[in-house]
DNA sequence: CGCGGCTTTGATGTTCATCAAGTAAAGTGG
DNA sequence: CCACTTTACTTGATGAACATCAAAGCCGCG
């Protein structure tokens, strides 16, 4: 992890126009210059669970799971951000540790900012709190939607489903690298690894996807969409 | 449904204490005003998913559920709300119509506000806005905790989970009314009907549980708890 | 070049949904 | 208030879906 301290570079950042739209120049410009911006490595550790909430995290680029150990010690991912998808949103306002922790699945880029001047901001900027409510709001409303999707699909349909949002979501293309191992998979689907193994191979066996290690192919979309949605 | 449009009594809610601590008196004056208080049966529909969503909306008394219907007509229960346990959170500020629709377990009383005016509060008052979004927090935060719990468990420790959380979280008692049928325990924890009748059967058979209707006795909360834990 | 983790496939047993059939309870109309 | 209808509840039997166990090949890394 390299820390890289820019001089006030924000405002041609994309989080400006998207969160700060309604904060003035100074306020701005105070944030711009105490915020740091962390680089991390596929792999690295971003925010451990337990650990203390102290800053407030913005995914500026790269690919994130967000994931909790359960009390058995097993590992589940709860969602997989990308840029603006707000990474240490959950917790942050009501809990002093974080619930679930973050690591980058692909190189990626946090731009991050003390969490009490944030909130003072929030006190006193309403059109920022504003901001921030609908923000979280819709990105509750999106994890606890896929958890109800995926609840009532089996296994064919999750994998789909999986597959159908990593090509249409994250990557905007049919062919893409998988972020993460098949073990990964399972646990951001909620089955084991070697039925996710199982079930991609069936894909191409039906000659749905192709397989070159991590790097799939979708083939037959529609046939894919039909199975994540009625599987 | 019979509206009670109350003089302002505002000030003995708990909400005040809750909400607007940091709201001033003509603030609050205002919406006192302006509030509506609905009371709903058992049973009554008191949100509908897909509906417009134009005020802010609080449970004062009851129990209601959250749920929504899934696209092949199954109904999918999110959680079980008690009063100040936030309503309409989700959806409210991210989204023009609900996601998902609430209706009462039990009699319920409902505090009904302009969102509007809510979403104007919180624009001009920042303190309000950061309990709001310290509020919308936990709540999401608590749901999403109950899914992954739920996820990793099978049948017994679901139906368990669901008992624990019954007897500790809502009613803080080991005997209590059920306030919902068979299937929509199935529907809250992802399992069908039959499963949950047959687990609560053999629950009872096992001297953990009794059963006389919709009226359960937990006998051995430890055992009960345990398999709640690793079941 | 050898070790550990990731991937793959097969075999086996457990867990669970589905189907079926019957009983109890609760609501409905005469 | 009683016959009737519907809905909720219950139990058993069956097969499908899935986890688990086992074994072997692969790959990356020290």
């Amino acid at each position: 992890m390299a820390d890289a301290q820019n001089a006030c570079d924000c405002e041609e950042c994309d989080l400006k126009s998207l969160f700060f739209s309604s904060v003035n120049q100074t306020e701005f410009s105070r944030l711009c210059n105490q915020k740091v911006e962390k680089s991390f490595a596929k792999g690295e550790v971003i925010l451990l669970e337990k650990s203390r909430i102290e800053e407030f995290v913005y995914l500026k680029s790269g690919l994130v799971k967000l994931f909790r150990t359960s009390g058995h010690g097993k590992e589940q991912i709860i969602t997989i951000a990308k840029p603006f998808d707000f990474v240490s949103l959950l917790s942050v306002f009501s809990n002093s540790h974080y619930n679930y922790s973050v690591t980058a699945l692909e190189d990626s880029v946090t731009c991050n900012m003390d969490l009490e001047e944030i909130k003072k901001l929030t006190a006193t900027n309403g059109d920022f709190a504003l901001n921030i409510i609908e923000k979280m709001s819709s990105v509750s409303d999106k994890i606890i939607l896929e958890f109800l999707e995926m609840r009532q699909k089996q296994l064919h349909g999750r994998v789909a489903y999986f597959l159908i949002h990593m090509s249409d979501q994250i990557f905007y293309n049919d062919e893409f690298d998988l972020p993460m191992s098949r073990k990964e998979i399972a646990e951001y689907i909620g089955m084991t690894t070697e039925n996710v193994i199982r079930t991609l191979s069936e894909f191409r066996k039906d000659k749905m996807i192709k397989i070159f290690g991590k790097t799939i192919e979708i083939i037959d979309k529609d046939k894919l969409k039909t199975i994540a949605e009625f599987g």
